[in-house]
DNA sequence: GTCTATATAACGATAGAC
DNA sequence: GTCTATCGTTATATAGAC
């Protein structure tokens, strides 16, 4: 006999798994309860509604990310060990949940005012430390010129692309799975040297 | 008095535009109606239902990007104008529709079957002329080992993020509208740079 | 070809018994 | 709390007049 947090959980590991698969719009109530092994009507009793559901969902789903990186921007690490790190956590992270940033970034596009200010809320501006090594960096010269905000983006978009691009990725390469996964693991050694050396000899 | 060629044309021109703003599962046949300034029933006359309009579309806006790409590493100029060249239309093409990249993306991962197959029908390989640039660049010490299935990835990477991930970098950064396309303009010099000398001095 | 009207099905949500 | 049954709405899709 489950108690009341369990069935409240067990509904949300359920929703959290239609609607990375489905999206808002795709995901059904009904398939949500099915995957939790319940009533539909559980869904209302616990959730007042599919919105308030998906919000619950798609808040975790967003800190599961975003503040674990700038965690990582904010410690004690050198600039280059932090590009390392970064690059792991996001490739650790895709390995155990491989549609949660592609679920993440489309829904923050498709629910503009809602997710915004949730964003906003959560107070993630850049690390003070971060900003400073970037530019202390570049003043001395061991740097391009690059703003903080470029630098972090370049990071996180050779790391995500190509997980957000899976499907995309795998057609064009003509890549199973694995030597999708392959492909992947690559470039956690790739995108370090890139940011920092280029390709050029 | 419309011909019926541009009945059809104002549908597939209303559909492009509500399913690249709402996805296909968030798309309604009655705003495409609406969109397009005809009756509901002319959908299904000249399409016969969603699924068929939606490839339509889908398969319109997927050889809008990647042949034109393809074209130009096909192209006869070095592997540094190629990367420019990429990236600027990267650039350009989002400007004329900011929709288009994240649609196809997207959608691509969520009717995996089906759109594989037509990915696939495309023939879309990468054009010998560039592997062999590539190759030949890592043979002679020109550039760090690295496959050009990579290389392209790490372009094509850091254009399109930020443009996929539109909102999320807008929150995060705190950037108006037109903050957010000089953020972007930023980036037509800056990648070519980062790809071929990375960032140290 | 284009319209109105309607069939048919799916979905979110609620009422009420237990 | 959990279930069954059902309401009310909204979708896609079709039938049939013009």
């Amino acid at each position: 006999m489950p108690t009341e947090k369990e069935t409240e959980q067990k509904i949300f590991d359920a929703a959290q798994k239609v609607f990375q698969r489905s999206g808002f719009k795709g995901a059904r109530m009904q398939e949500i309860a099915d995957e939790a092994g319940i009533n539909k009507s559980m869904l209302h009793y616990y959730y007042r509604n599919k919105d308030t559901l998906f919000s619950t969902v798609f808040q975790s789903a967003a800190k599961k990310i975003m503040p674990r990186v700038f965690g990582i921007l904010a410690s004690e690490s050198s600039l280059r060990e932090k590009v390392v790190q970064v690059v792991e956590f996001y490739h650790n992270a895709f390995r155990e949940n491989p549609e949660l940033p592609s679920f993440v970034i489309y829904e923050m596009n498709h629910h503009p005012q809602q997710f915004k200010d949730f964003i906003g809320s959560m107070e993630m501006h850049l690390p003070e430390t971060f900003i400073e090594q970037v530019e202390e960096a570049v003043e001395s010269e061991e740097l391009r010129t690059i703003t903080p905000d470029q630098f972090l983006m370049n990071v996180v978009s050779l790391c995500m692309m190509p997980m957000l691009a899976r499907n995309m990725v795998q057609a064009l390469f003509h890549l199973t799975d694995e030597e999708y996964f392959s492909f992947l693991d690559e470039r956690r050694q790739l995108i370090p040297n890139l940011i920092f050396n280029g390709l050029a000899l």
